[in-house]
DNA sequence: ACCCCTAGTTCCCGCAACGATAGTTACGTA
DNA sequence: TACGTAACTATCGTTGCGGGAACTAGGGGT
């Protein structure tokens, strides 16, 4: 997104619906993939993976499977994806300090006056 | 998007394709709607009006139409829409500094050795 | 023999965004 | 009478993300 710089969301998938939330989870340090699906409540595992494997390719972050019984795999956020968490806070600030804003305006919107011209 | 917090991509159109080139355009001041088709390179008016409209109704920016012929219409950030540059500045900020690198990722990922389980 | 486990994969579908093209309004000009 | 202009609006079609449900692999437990 946004004009004057290469669009990030098309690039990489920030701008889509799990990849921000997936980063936010692992956060704190490596999960397991069943460990993601319950804070994002109710993504389906094809999804989960989908973005997992976007983000692997990206190199936000890693996939470390263990050749144990049951199966067991970690993702790790690398660097990279650690460096996201900056301007992610900004966004996430943002929203706080103006989203009561925001939905005031909405609000306001459907009572507004008939439209001028 | 984000998790922990209110998700903004899905609340106002930021993680869409427009929203953000829009606002980043007005940046400078006001701006006709034929003025914003030409940055936002092919663009089409159905799209553009729709999107404007999504920024007005959130009140991120504000319409005014002057009853003259032929007809004029002036778009214009409100403080709200302005108080979005400076996260995604932070954003482009991270886009800038870490393209190369996640290039790089996305190249190495193509030549990696297949997956063990 | 049967179900359970983890970490997926496969198929199919719906919706919303995006895009192309053409039509509209209301007036001023030639 | 026809054309031009700005800012749309209407219609149609395409595409892709996201979602649901079922299925898979290779063992372990009872």
């Amino acid at each position: 997104m946004f004009a004057g710089c290469t669009p990030v969301a098309p690039l990489i998938r920030i701008g889509d619906k799990w990849t921000g939330k997936i980063i936010a989870c692992l956060r704190p340090g490596p999960r397991r993939f069943s460990e993601l699906q319950v804070p994002l409540r109710g993504i389906t595992p094809k999804v989960l993976t989908e973005s997992l494997r976007a983000m692997e390719r990206d190199g936000l972050i890693t996939r470390t499977a263990y050749a144990e019984i049951p199966p067991r795999v970690e993702y790790e956020l690398t660097p990279l994806g650690r460096s996201l968490l900056e301007p992610m806070a900004a966004c996430c600030g943002w929203t706080k300090a103006h989203l009561s804003e925001l939905l005031n305006a909405r609000e306001a919107y459907k009572h507004r006056a008939p439209t001028p011209v």
